[in-house]
Parts: structure tokens; sequence; C-alpha cells
DNA sequence: TCACTTGGTAACTTTTTGGTAACTTTTTAA
DNA sequence: TTAAAAAGTTACCAAAAAGTTACCAAGTGA
């Protein structure tokens, strides 16, 4: 069954972001704009797991965390803006479980939702194969690591990304706009051109290594790893 | 079969906090919030061991831990205010096995845990390996020692920690905010280049030692203790 | 109390990366 | 066959990340 998480926060954009990207991680998400009606959501959903504004006009972060701790041990995560070091100190007197600073990075929310998930027992977040074997070929994301006819070649993070994402499905084709929202995050507005870029790269790294499988242009459609 | 701890602790914080804490060791973890539920939920799980706060209204931490004392030989470690000296003479006459005084260190109730479960025979807390050996590295936590190429090099704790902690899962590359988390611990508030100082501090210690293993930085994401 | 150790911060330097722009080549379709 | 569109390629640069150094505050022990 899908993780439930609710969030209460007053900014509709910082909110909406947040949604989005947690429902593509398969979490079930409710937002609640003020601590009157996210408490009032808390009660009747009773989520795994609450994502808490500390500024919040009428009734802020803090008073909803203490009402929601005076019932449950439900894990909370803070969000706080920056500079406001006592953030942390109260986060924990009120019994938050972690605080993440604004502005925040989409993967830093989602390592720490599995964190505290992960502490609070319970709730198992199934974790995806991290480690892909072609060929000749292995893409090791613990390690971060690319083996190519076993050297180990040295890449940076966003072809190592776009190279595990693109092998994870082997044969299917993305168009570039896809790869951007997936790879660089939808949030991201830049050139499309520079996906061709990263596959030239990947492509000096990998090419003439094996017949078995390569990084292939669909024209007009953009790019695939084939795997025959 | 997990090992059982029961809290007696009125500060629902600080019993969260040691909750949490004991979980993510493997601890099965109850609490009760006053001396009289202390002592009802003694009698219904019949824990392995019992963290008891002396100051707490009603019934205080004494006449638990003698009412407990009268009917088992269940090890007990106080948890006392600082400056209350009595406390220890308390403690023994009373029948605690161990005593700790506020505020702790997490590591701290872990340590004194694990030692009075020792002590108290019976029950074995099977330990990760505490020492871990590479060429010409050893890196011993028991000690707390740190021998490189044969001699031993004085190392601070955290440097012990840390290194510790990578190195006990080699090639696997940790974040800064993951080290934060699992070194430091998850309330620990502050800046995570911190790491990288600690880095190196280490890699000072270390450089060109062996040629098997170094403490690598993946650029972009953080560091791992590569093996080759 | 004072000297020493440790952990952490801040500031400055160096390295690496990701992205853009410009130019070239290939493919498609008229 | 040719022009337009798409993709390949290259070089360069600003920003981000990591390395490094110096310093400071808190804790420790003599």
């Amino acid at each position: 069954m899908a993780v439930s998480v609710l969030i209460v926060e007053d900014d509709r954009n910082i909110a909406e972001l947040l949604q989005m990207y947690l429902e593509k991680e398969g979490y079930a998400v409710t937002w609640a704009a003020d601590g009157g009606q996210g408490l009032a959501k808390y009660r009747a959903i009773k989520p795994d797991l609450v994502l808490l504004d500390v500024m919040m006009p009428v009734m802020d972060g803090w008073s909803v965390c203490r009402a929601i701790r005076a019932e449950a041990q439900t894990p909370i995560i803070m969000l706080t803006a920056k500079g406001e070091t006592d953030d942390k100190v109260n986060g924990l007197k009120n019994g938050a479980d972690d605080y993440i600073t604004k502005p925040f990075e989409m993967k830093e929310v989602l390592a720490r939702i599995e964190a505290v998930l992960r502490r609070s027992s319970g709730v198992t977040t199934e974790k995806k194969a991290r480690r892909l074997v072609f060929d000749k070929l292995i893409i090791d994301m613990d390690a971060f690591e690319l083996t190519v006819d076993g050297k180990k070649v040295d890449t940076p993070p966003k072809e190592m990304e776009l190279l595990f994402y693109l092998a994870s499905s082997p044969n299917r084709v993305y168009t570039r706009n896809q790869l951007l929202d997936e790879v660089w995050g939808f949030d991201y507005f830049g050139d499309s051109r520079t996906v061709d870029v990263h596959v030239k790269r990947l492509r000096e790294k990998l090419e003439g290594v094996s017949e078995s499988w390569n990084l292939k242009t669909v024209w007009g459609v953009g790019y695939k790893f084939e795997v025959l």
C-alpha cells in the first residue's frame, strides 16, 4: 500500500512542487494550506508522515507539531527558512523528527523522508535496482561507478544518471523533454540540446565496447539504450 | 529475537529521542510516561533492560527501581539530572546497575546499555564488526585505535567514526548529509562542509599508505571508501 | 587557571561540471 | 537536388563543488 504524506504549507507553489515530486515517487499526497486545515486533515487521514512548514499565518508549524505529537507518533519533518538556527532546537523540543532548510533540493527531501520512515521502523520503502549489468558494462549507482570493459571510467553525475535512466528501460525511446523531466527534473528550464551533448560524452566512453548494446538515436524522436 | 528495553521517562521529547535511537539500533522499545505506568508495563512485558528516569512526579524512579528489584534482577539504568551527585550512591543502594547523567549523548546511552547487558550475562547483543582490517590499515573501534602501516596513529573520535562508517561499506558512496545523519547524528545542526574537513584530516593520516584502498571523492555526490 | 585537543566555521583557492552557442554533418521531404 | 530540420561536434565559460587553510569556541585535563 502507498505511503501517505501530508503537506502543510501555505505557499501554494512550494506545495505543488513537493506534491508533484512525491507523487512521482509513489507517495499518496494530501495538501493543507494552513495549520488549522493541516490538523483537521491529519486527523481525517492519519498520514504516515507529515511535512510541516514552520512559518504559517494564524497557527504556526510548531503549534501543529505539538498538537500532532499530543495524539500520535507520526513522523514529522519541519520545513524551515534558512538562518532560523533556533528552529533546529525548537524542532527537537517540539518533537519533530527532522527538519529541512529552505530552499531545498527535491532529492534532499526524498532522502530525508526515506530516512525518517526507515527510522520510525514499520514502513519499508522498497528500493529499486541500483545496479545494471550488460555485456562489458556495469552501471552501479550505489558506488556511483561506471565500469566499461572491466575498467572503471570516471563519469560525472549527470551522465551517470542519464545512462542509468536510459538503461533502466532498454529499447525504450525517450524524447529529449522526457529525459529532461526525468533526469534533470521537471523544474529544469534549459536548452533541450544539452541532452545531445551528454549523449555525445557518454558515447565517447562507451563506443566500440560491445556489439550487444548501444546508445541509439531515434531520428526525430529522441534516444534509447538499445539492447540486441 | 530483539532485545527489549523499557523507557520510563515523563519527558516526552527525551523519551522519543531515546526510542528513536534505540529502535534504530534494533532494540524493541516500550515507553511509559510515569512510574506507575512503568511498573505496570514492566510486569506486562518483562523487558531485558529498563531505562529509568529519577525525577518523575507521583512515583519517582527510586521507588520503581526498588519495586522492580523486589521481583527480578532485570538490569536497570537510571537517568539522573546533572549535579545530583548523591544519585550515584542512591543508585547502588537501590539496586540500579548503572546511571547516566543528563544531558546525555545517545552514543553514551548505547554504550552503557551494551555494557550492562554484557555484564548481566544472559542476553548477548550480537554486535557488528567493530574492527575492520584492510591492507596496512586497521580500524579498531573497541580499542578506538587506528593503525596505519603498523604504526598507531592518534585519531580523534569524529575522524575514527567517519572512517569506520565509510569503511564499513566499502565502495558505497555516501552524501555529506547521509554521513552527517549517520556519523554526527540526525539531530546535528551544522554545515555539511565539516565533512570535507574531516575527510581532509583523514587523508593526511592515510595518504600514500596503500594502493588497494583510498578515500575517494565522488564529484557531485559525496565520498566513499574505495577498495580495489 | 591555563594549555591543549577537538570539532566546527569561514574565507579563499582550485577543480570539475553542466550548459550554451556556434558551426558542421546527416536526414528528411518537397 | 536541395532546403529545412534534426542531430553531431567542438570549444568555451560561469557556476557549483571540493580542496585547503586558518582560526575560534567549547571541552578536558593538568
